[in-house]
DNA sequence: AATGAATGAGGATTCATTCAT
DNA sequence: CATGAATGAATCCTCATTCAT
């Protein structure tokens, strides 16, 4: 907290005059990342009303990916250092988002897949999206590598709700 | 490292003859975990050579769900616990093993799947699966849940790599 | 430093606010010992620019006893119990002050003196006064002794430098 | 303790055999320097009776000087860091002999001295002697300056003496 | 006598948190 | 509200010593 303090150019007890605790820190920052990973999402996203179902699914997958990139080094330190804070916890509120939306868009568009029962194949697209995204931004590829692999993700959760 | 050695029943002095340091201690005991990750996936797979496709499939899915289920609660505090060691490090040998497995398998079925970049197929593939695993395990589900998982996962890769 | 801190009514932790190391207190502590015999060294030995050599010879030669006699305490555990610091480098400001001190003199009274090597006979001469004063001081002798002892010390050193 | 066993190549339970404590291993290390420097002392004294007082003087002074070097790097770790050894304790043996020495010959030659109190006399000149021998091997001169040095302490003792 | 694994008190250092100014 | 010196529990690690084999 000291040297988060001598970083930020403030004191420690200000410090805590705006966290009254170290994991409250931690938490506010868990959460900005969160929000600024929605709203990228969201302006990345746009309108995919007009899309058919596969671009629309290029599409998610794509702005979700970009969403998972916009703070990289943040990302590292969370994934890599963070204690008490499961993967699972991570970006929690971010892939609450996701599967709210998967869910709907799986439920509107039902008969244009096969039968899935939600409650498995939702959480099962969003972790995995969530899991390569993760290991794609840290792994620091080149940026073109990053269509390619946004093509196969496509592919993977297309083929699986297709008839 | 003190209550590790109240625990375990020894002085702190002999768990230093046997680990030189606290993370030599981790590493050791990530290390084991990996072993038997391994070889709990090597028994439960069996011989798959003589299984068709989508039932050797599901049978190394199965396997390596199960690997992940062996120590629940070490992978708990692995995941959640242990910093300095990225989702990606974590059980580092035995997504090798699933890895190269998988990429021996794919490239000697090569006729029966569609044209697949091996270099992006297979961490695709087996992060989704490390992923999906570790939320499962983590997630204490019950165990009847774990066999639509494994149906759903297997439904996943299969159709992602098929023709 | 957790007994010292006790004993000096401070937190560990203050200490390693002023100190931040047990090696750099040591060296505080050394350094302001040199200080204070230097400072009293000064003090002591006031103008001998009056005064003729023998006379001076003995003031300097008292001074430097009383310099040394300033902590008596202290100079025992530095002597005794730090490690690591060389006889050599206890006292080495103050060393170099006295010798610098009588190279000058020895200099300036060329004339009145034999000819000497003045780098075999500066350090020769210092080394002497600091082994006799610090064993001296250690012996924990009465101070009607000390008078005697200068006295030879300085017959010592006149006789050596003399014609 | 375990490393020196190791060093020595013996275990350290055979080395609590012999040293009932490491104190008393460095005791016994010492206790055997100081022997060694006796012998040494001895051997290259060899018989001063035939020689006029101050040829004798030069050559107890060279003897001396060589007995503390015949070791350095003992001598130096022994200076520089062992604790609760005070300087005076260091050689106490070796001292005693030539305090012994020392004052044996300056009473058969009190009528060719002038007037001495022996018990100030002989301390300051057997510390005087050890203190240069000690920095002179510490500092690890050249052996071409050791002859100097003994000229210049010879003739520092001679003049101290003489009438 | 030799061995060396086991012991555990001791000690240096860190760091989240408090609180008087 | 801001400051930052003070706090001290907690933690990692060392090393002299013991003792069963």
């Amino acid at each position: 907290m000291n040297r988060i303090a001598d970083v930020a150019g403030v004191s420690v007890g200000s410090l805590y005059q705006y966290f009254p605790t170290k994991e409250a820190l931690f938490a506010g920052v868990l959460k900005r990342h969160s929000s600024e990973m929605i709203d990228a999402f969201g302006r990345d996203l746009g309108d995919i009303g007009l899309l058919d179902v596969p671009l629309a699914a290029r599409r998610v997958i794509a702005s979700a990916l970009a969403a998972y990139a916009i703070e990289p080094e943040l990302l590292r330190v969370i994934v890599e250092q963070v204690p008490h804070v499961g993967v699972l916890a991570r970006s929690a509120e971010f892939e609450e988002q996701i599967a709210f939306l998967l869910r709907a868009y799986l439920e509107h568009h039902k008969s244009a897949t096969r039968p899935l029962n939600l409650d498995v194949a939702v959480p099962l697209l969003v972790t995995t999206v969530q899991a390569v995204a993760t290991r794609f931004v840290l792994s620091s590829a080149k940026v073109a590598e990053r269509d390619e692999l946004v093509d196969e993700l496509t592919t993977l959760v297309l083929r699986y709700v297709e008839r």
